[in-house]
DNA sequence: TTTAAAATGATAGTAACACTATCATAAAAA
DNA sequence: TTTTTATGATAGTGTTACTATCATTTTAAA
């Protein structure tokens, strides 16, 4: 027996829904592992396919793009913090002890199980780190938009700003401070392994405590009264 | 008579320099413009050589690719704000009045003349909201780096981390909140502008001041002791 | 168990994109 | 005036991003 999540996503992020197939989760699945490997602009259905031994016409049968598949991956990654963030804070009654929950979410989120077995949640989140601006840094953004294709970033957003509105209810910036911590984190962790002169902490591996500290420390003096 | 500034960037982002020749000036100007117009993707050397009346192959000849054009814009940009930033806090001693003028030149750089004939100032702000961070988010990031292709931004954030060292010595994260502070710029604006619901902060037409109120204050709080 | 329906594979084809090469002509410098 | 350099004109190649069609396999229904 396993345990098995299921995320729910727009539904029109895809043609037809890629968890329901085995060629689908080989998609999910492989479509993670060479973005992560090739980068996304050398990511190809064409690949892909050679990858999983299917067709482009296979894959074109589940998503209309790569773009809108980089979405799906990066919507997936969103809701899987989300997840586990709900779950971490379940029983947690101090919004500062959350807040920490929630940040520690968005630094080690890949460490922590259950996952889903044909996600690699760490590479996902290398992606997220790499690739994910690009979701949503396209001339389509009001338009896939107003498809609802950032309302996972949104909710989460949301509940973040929840949490920070409940530490200090005059805070004039909850979203602004949700959000720019989700983004700190994975601009920091790229700084550090690729420009580390635009940063102060530094990366080994996957031990990326620093930046929790820092995101800590942001948050609490940004905070404090 | 007019004031003629001359932005040095690094010579690897081209094959000959647009800055010496009528053509190279035109490809800068109109690939503002039509990347403004068509977002990166969409935007070819194909159309650009149509706007401007010349050939794909001439074009080539100043850029390798468009991804270079893009690194060279955005350095572009970057050299212009130490530019400015330096020119406006030459006689001011205050570092935390310093600090202020960099988030406003952060914020509104492109209203601050004199600029550069052939340069739209503004249209080039809006591709680097939209579009700059794709210039260092590539898998070739680190041959880049190791080319200098991005010393413009780590000398502006080493200046700016300067400013907030002078203003806290003991603050641990100079780099960080320099570039945070600049990449926040970018987003909320953009959020602003697309994804409202990420953001706390609006912005009508190019009334961007409540960012700039943001941004002070996530500044003061953090360096306040 | 047979039959129908749905999913996948195999193959082919098209338009646009990202270049490279070659040669002619125009402009600038020597 | 000659020579160099810059640009234009044209053509061509391989790849990408698809779309279409039909055969085959798998799954579900009768």
């Amino acid at each position: 027996m396993s345990i098995q999540i299921r995320i729910t996503l727009n539904e029109g992020l895809y043609l037809k829904d890629p968890q329901d197939s085995k060629l689908g989760k080989n998609i999910i699945q492989h479509s993670i592992l060479l973005i992560d490997e090739f980068g996304f602009e050398s990511f190809t259905f064409k690949k892909l396919a050679e990858r999983i031994g299917s067709t482009e016409a296979s894959i074109y049968r589940y998503f209309e793009n790569k773009h809108l598949l980089l979405i799906f991956l990066v919507n997936w990654y969103w809701e899987w913090v989300s997840y586990l963030i709900e779950i971490n804070t379940m029983n947690v009654s101090d919004a500062r002890v959350k807040l920490k929950i929630i940040i520690h979410s968005f630094v080690f989120a890949p460490k922590d199980n259950p996952g889903v077995e044909y996600v690699n949640e760490s590479k996902l989140h290398n992606i997220v780190i790499s690739e994910g601006v690009k979701a949503y840094h396209t001339k389509d953004v009001d338009k896939e938009n107003s498809k609802g294709f950032f309302r996972s970033y949104k909710n989460l957003a949301n509940m973040v700003s929840t949490v920070i509105s409940e530490i200090s209810p005059q805070f004039k910036y909850p979203y602004a401070l949700a959000t720019n911590l989700f983004e700190m984190s994975n601009n920091h962790i790229y700084f550090a392994n690729h420009l580390p002169r635009l940063t102060d902490v530094s990366v080994n591996g996957n031990k990326v405590d620093e930046v929790e500290t820092m995101l800590n420390y942001f948050a609490d003096k940004l905070l404090s009264s």
